[in-house]
DNA sequence: TCCGGTTGTGAATACACGTTCACAATAAGC
DNA sequence: GCTTATTGTGAACGTGTATTCACAACCGGA
């Protein structure tokens, strides 16, 4: 073994990288304190050092994906005030995300996470609910500006949103890689763009939101 | 134990059964052969009478997933000859699904089934394949009667379709069941819908597909 | 009725993993 | 330079797991 003795905030941060490396080559079931430790060149004991479990460790991984997450928000919204147009970065930003963080979505959509610890599952749900409430923010802003229809709500609008990236970051990890995410993003935009936009002004339709409209089987 | 002898039809059946109950219950992580046994009454041992090893046991349930998604997709095609409304069926059909087999979203987004085993992990991608290949199927019917836009190629419109549902779904099973699937459905398939439709045929705009734009960062 | 194949059992095996602990080596503060 | 807290090591332990095997009970057909 190297030998050499790190701060525990150094050892901390490397502790964390490779986790997300181990889960990104081998997922979370294929995730072991050896492997993890293996990749910093330390013995499994060793960790404990700088974590009181593995439970911990994974909980410190989590965070740092939830940051990157809303960093990606925070980022698309400091480029422009053009609604849609945040969106389409964050679509761009998210996309790129998932391409070097392939641990991402083996994190947030394994359920080995949070399966028999239901404070960890709210803490994802936590996670999925912040970077929601991050995009029904921009979608309300365009809404209030006129940009964004009105008869659906900012949140259906944000998972709709998410449905844009998450099936397409699936195939992505299931293809191990060869599935073309950026150019599903790109093909589904406009899509996406079109279906949200306001109706144009002028013509102004019956935009009441359809109450329980039942088409008969 | 119950000591009854049963052929091995039925017990497959039973264990596939019970399969997806504790994956459902608690994750394809927490699944064990012993928790398999006792929801069928049997001892661990038993299992291998039926099925060779807890992956071929594996196989058969993804199997039984695999019919169930072809079976939704077949029957929306079957009620309807309009793509459209097919399409609306078919969400509903797979938000049911999805519902009554918590299974389904872990047994298909957990990487844990095929993590290391090439051969599974072409398997699954092949359920999706199959599955997408039937959405993408409706889809050129609509583009070919004209009732769905055809700038946009089909494949990507059915991941698009995926994406109503899909993360929807893993809210669901996030909340334990408290979030409103179906109502997420009902929100989100007007917009999509609309946003699948073709232009009205009057005013024929440039229907081009844009090949390559970029817009400038 | 008898017999062979099928189904079920419990004990045993082998392995991987998280975790603990006593001890060694090193860095930091006085 | 001495002391003390920090960091790292290797061995050990306990647990949960898939899998195997010798044996028992049973069903079905001759």
């Amino acid at each position: 073994m190297s030998r050499e003795k790190l701060h525990t905030e150094v050892r901390r941060d490397q502790l964390t990288d490779a986790t997300l490396a181990v889960v990104a080559d081998h997922g979370l079931r294929g995730l072991s304190l050896a492997a993890v430790a293996r990749r910093v060149g330390l013995t499994p004991s060793a960790i404990y050092r700088h974590f009181p479990s593995k439970d911990a460790m994974l909980d410190a991984v989590l965070e740092r994906l939830r940051e990157r997450l809303h960093g990606a928000i925070a980022a698309a919204r400091a480029e422009t005030d053009d609604p849609v147009e945040a969106l389409r970065r964050l679509l761009g930003r998210h996309t790129l995300l998932v391409r070097h963080n392939r641990a991402l979505p083996r994190m947030v959509l394994s359920d080995d996470y949070h399966l028999g610890h239901p404070e960890r599952r709210q803490r994802l749900l936590g996670v999925f609910s912040g970077y929601l409430d991050g995009v029904a923010g921009i979608i309300r802003q365009g809404q209030r500006d006129g940009s964004i229809r009105s008869d659906v709500n900012a949140r259906s609008l944000a998972i709709l949103f998410l449905g844009l990236i998450q099936p397409a970051g699936v195939l992505w990890t299931l293809s191990d890689g060869r599935f073309d995410v950026t150019g599903q993003a790109r093909a589904a935009w406009p899509v996406f763009e079109q279906a949200i936009r306001a109706p144009a002004p002028p013509r102004a339709r019956a935009a009441r939101p359809p109450r329980s409209r039942r088409t008969p089987s």
